[in-house]
RNA sequence: GGCCCCGUCGUCCAGAGGCCUAGGACGCUGGGUUUUCAACCCAGAAACGCCGGUUCGAAUCCGGUCGGGGCUGCCA
């Protein structure tokens, strides 16, 4: 069994393309067989080879390898269809030698009998039909003598000896095109699978102005490849038991194209992060704050300094827990930035009373002599000193939080101040007791 | 217009004639927990497009209808 993702290189890798591709390897990997990519770019016009370095990049990006293809070689040479133009146009001609085609003003055509009809058993829509009275005669190759997605692909699955054919169900129509060619050429016909189109939230295929649907775009985003893989899986497909999170090799061992859906899957990325933060949350502990650092670094734009490291690892479980994507992270952890720091003024004023600031002179002054800045030590002063005070926690609490990092919204009080440390901690009460 | 595909909660999926007073997940609403936000726990609202037929029995099979979508390029 051998399948194949053939993207065309005129435009960033999207989530359509990448779902397709991920059906075709899932389907390749639970059968033992082949998956290879290809480069389908016959319209040299808008293909580029930034595009191309997109596409591989973001396949193996998702977790997504290929056995034969561009990049990683095999017995047919490249894998690009602007390298094949001569062995097209030899097959173009051949076909007008055997009266199969003929020219029209330049270009080739593919003769279309007008009588009977193409049957072919799809993997998803099962017996289709095509009357061959509805199919022109269709261009194979230009009058620049490029040849047609049509025949370039339709020779390379032969050549490539693909078995399986699992595409967009967009080309259904385009099929007994394809299947003509084949038998024209003496070839063996395939398997076809017409996998259901993903939709944008309107109910129309999935395309540029749905916005940014590119799998970079999610990447920037800070989703992880394993969240996005494990998504697409589900867009029309379920592996069963109601079972939604799963591993990679997991989804291989379950999959079937013959229980793809036929239907079409809105794209919607509200589940999406939900997932993601799923999956944050199961990230081992270390590995985490490695990527997280990561991620603040490049958002920040520099390097982070040695203090804020320390800083940012003592929050960083708590932060794990409350993160929806790795972009997330800067809201959270800004307070311990060595960046310029503010106080939400509306935060602030919704917070501030009487009592507040006068828990917060009387914790500065306790903080001054506390011994061993730990965590317990700090819940306990702050605990106490609120007894003492007789004081509900939020009142205290509250405008502590808003005090030290900023906003009413933060990661726990008592972490956050473990975090900043003793001096940080200090010089933040000081500030805000000085404004007042 | 023609050809073709599709039709279960707002969304994704389960359901392959009785297990369905239709199940799970996201989201939503209410509650619990709580110093914030999350996370977590509990509860709730929410769907078989419609009409016929087959059958003792249909979300499941058939026909029609309506609705949505795709293709109809010397794009793929």
């Amino acid at each position: 069994m051998k399948l194949r993702i053939a993207p065309s290189p005129t435009g960033f890798l999207h989530i359509g393309n990448a779902r397709t591709a991920l059906f075709n390897w899932l389907y390749a990997r639970a059968n033992n067989g082949t998956f290879l990519v290809r480069i389908d770019d016959t319209d040299t016009l808008r293909s580029s080879d930034e595009y191309i370095k997109d596409i591989i990049q973001n396949f193996k990006w998702l977790g997504i390898d290929w056995d034969e293809g561009i990049e990683v070689g095999g017995p047919h040479g490249e894998y690009k269809q602007s390298l094949r133009f001569d062995r097209y146009r030899e097959i173009a001609e051949s076909l007008v030698a055997k009266d199969l085609a003929y020219e029209d003003e330049g270009a080739i055509r593919f003769k279309v009998p007008n009588e009977n009809s193409v049957t072919f058993e799809d993997i998803t829509r099962g017996s289709m039909k095509f009357e061959l009275a509805d199919v022109e005669d269709f261009i194979i190759l230009r009058s620049d003598k490029s040849p047609t997605y049509h025949l370039a692909s339709t020779v390379d699955d032969i050549d490539y000896e693909i078995t399986t054919i699992a595409r967009g169900e967009d080309i259904l129509s385009s099929t007994p095109k394809h299947i003509l060619l084949m038998q024209a050429l003496n070839a063996d016909v395939p398997t076809f699978c017409h996998l259901p189109l993903l939709f944008g939230p309107d109910g129309k295929k999935l395309s540029k102005r749905h916005g940014d649907t590119s799998v970079n775009s999610f990447k920037e985003k800070g989703l992880l490849p394993e969240a996005l893989f494990n998504y697409m899986c589900l867009l029309g497909w379920a592996p069963g038991d109601d079972l939604e999170i799963f591993s990679k090799d997991f989804a291989i061992e379950k999959f079937d194209l013959n229980k793809v859906l036929p239907n079409p899957a809105i794209f919607d990325t509200t589940k999406l992060l939900w997932m993601n933060g799923q999956y944050i949350r199961n990230i081992e502990k270390d590995d985490f704050i490695e990527s997280a650092l990561l991620t603040i670094e490049s958002n920040l734009d520099r390097e982070l300094f040695e203090k804020e490291i320390y800083r940012l690892n003592k929050i960083m479980p708590s932060v794990q827990e409350r993160l929806e994507t790795l972009n997330d992270l800067i809201p959270q952890v800004k307070f311990l930035l060595d960046e310029p720091f503010y106080i939400n003024e509306e935060d602030w004023n919704s917070v501030n009373t009487p009592e507040g600031q006068e828990y917060l002179s009387s914790i500065r002054e306790k903080f001054k002599t506390l011994n061993e800045f730990s965590l317990t030590n700090i819940e306990n002063l702050m605990r106490d000193e609120l007894k003492a005070k007789e004081l509900k926690p939020k009142v205290g609490f509250q405008i502590a939080r808003v005090s030290i990092t900023g906003t009413k919204i933060s990661p726990p009080l008592f972490e956050s101040i473990y975090a900043l440390g003793k001096e940080g901690t200090l010089a933040r009460l000081a500030e805000t007791i000085e404004n007042l």
